[in-house]
DNA sequence: ACTCGACATGTCAACAGTGGAAGGTAGAGT
DNA sequence: ACTCTACCTTCCACTGTTGACATGTCGAGT
C-alpha cells in the first residue's frame, strides 16, 4: 500500500496529472519506490473513487489534474505518524551469499568483488547527483539531501562489506 | 525469479520436502528472502515439471522428497555466475523521508528517532543470533557469518543515519 | 502544410507475493 | 485406547508489480 501514499505525498505538495506524477517518480522517488505508468494511472482512479483525491481541472489532450482532498491529507498524515514502516527486506544479492559454497573459491571471490564494484559505481553516480542538483533551503531539498546521504552511506557500507567478505573467504580457504 | 533459485540452492545441499524447505526458509533465509508456504509448494511443482527437480522419494503422510537434478544444478550455477543481481530497491522507510515536510518538526524528529530505535533493536537481535549459533568451519557457517555481518553493518549504518538526519532537521529548523 | 517529439490516458495478460482455509496422517506420550 | 502435536500437502482469492500495446492530441519548428 505504499504506492498510494507515495502519490498522496507528491500531490500534497501540488496538484498534478498522471503524466506529471510519472516524471516525478522517475526523478525523485525512483530509488525509494519505483512505479510504472499502469500502476500510477490505476491508482489515481482508485484514490479518486475512495475520495482521497479529486479531479481539480481538465486540460488539453484529456489531461486531468488531480488534487489531494482533506481526507487524503489526513490519510497521508496517519500513514506517516501512526503506522509502522513495513520492513520488506528482500535482497537478491544477500540471498546469493548463502549459496556461495556452490561455487569455486575463484568464482565466489569474483562475485563478491563484482558486488564491491557495483556498489562503488552506484556510490559515484549518487555523488554525481549530489553535485549536479542545486540544493535550496526548501523542504524538498532538505528531504532529498537526507535520502541521498542514506544512499551514499548504504553504497559505501556495501562496498566495504563485499571486500571484507572476499577477505574472509580467502582466510577460510587457507585453513 | 529469485524464489526458484533460493529453493535450488537449498536443495543443492541435500534433498528435502516442501515442509523441510519452509523451515529452512524461516531459520536461515527469512532475512534475505522470505517465502510463504503457498509459494514454496507451488514452485516445487513448477520446478519439477521444468526438470530442475525430481521427486527422489515418497514418505509417510504424502511426504515427497525433492532432489535437485543436474539441470537444476546447472541453472543454479548459471544464476550465481552469469546473471547480474537484480537491484530491487524498495524502501518504505526511505520513501517516508521524502514526505517528512508534511509533518511538524516534532513529528518528523520522532519518526527518525523511532527509525534509529528500530535499527538498534534489530542490531541487538542479530548480535544475539551471532552469540547463540555455534559456528563451525563448514560452508554454511561461513556463508551465514557473512550474511550476519552484512545485517550488523546495515543496521548500524541505519541507526547512525537516522540520528544524523534528525540532527540535520534540527539544524534546518534553526535557520 | 507537415511532421515529429512531447504530452496524455487507458487496458490487458502474466507473474509474484500474501494470507488463510481445508484436509489429512504418523508417531510420541499419557 | 486416546489425544495431541508435529508433520505434510493442496487450493483459492486477493493485491501488487511489470511490460507491452493501443490510442490519440497539442504545439513548435521546418
Amino acid at each position: 500500500m505504499s504506492l498510494r501514499h507515495a502519490m498522496l505525498g507528491l500531490l500534497a505538495d501540488q496538484p498534478a496529472s498522471g503524466y506529471d506524477l510519472m516524471k516525478r517518480f522517475e526523478t525523485s522517488l525512483s530509488n525509494a519506490w519505483p512505479a510504472t505508468q499502469s500502476q500510477v494511472y490505476g491508482e489515481l482512479g482508485k484514490l479518486t473513487k475512495a475520495g482521497l483525491l479529486e479531479v481539480a481541472a481538465e486540460g488539453p489532450r484529456g489531461r486531468k489534474e488531480y488534487a489531494i482532498t482533506d481526507e487524503g491529507r489526513a490519510e497521508l498524515h496517519h500513514w506517516l505518524t501512526e503506522t509502522p514502516p513495513g520492513t520488506v527486506r528482500r535482497s537478491e544479492a544477500l540471498l546469493r551469499v548463502f549459496f556461495l559454497n556452490h561455487l569455486t573459491p575463484v568464482e565466489a571471490t569474483a562475485y563478491l568483488m563484482g558486488e564491491a564494484e557495483r556498489a562503488a559505481g552506484r556510490h559515484k553516480a549518487l555523488e554525481e547527483v549530489g553535485r549536479n542538483v542545486d540544493w535550496g533551503d526548501d523542504a524538498l531539498s532538505v528531504n532529498g539531501r537526507l535520502a541521498l546521504e542514506y544512499g551514499l552511506r548504504f553504497t559505501a557500507m556495501r562496498e566495504e562489506w563485499a571486500r571484507w567478505a572476499a577477505g574472509e573467504l580467502r582466510k577460510a580457504r587457507e585453513r
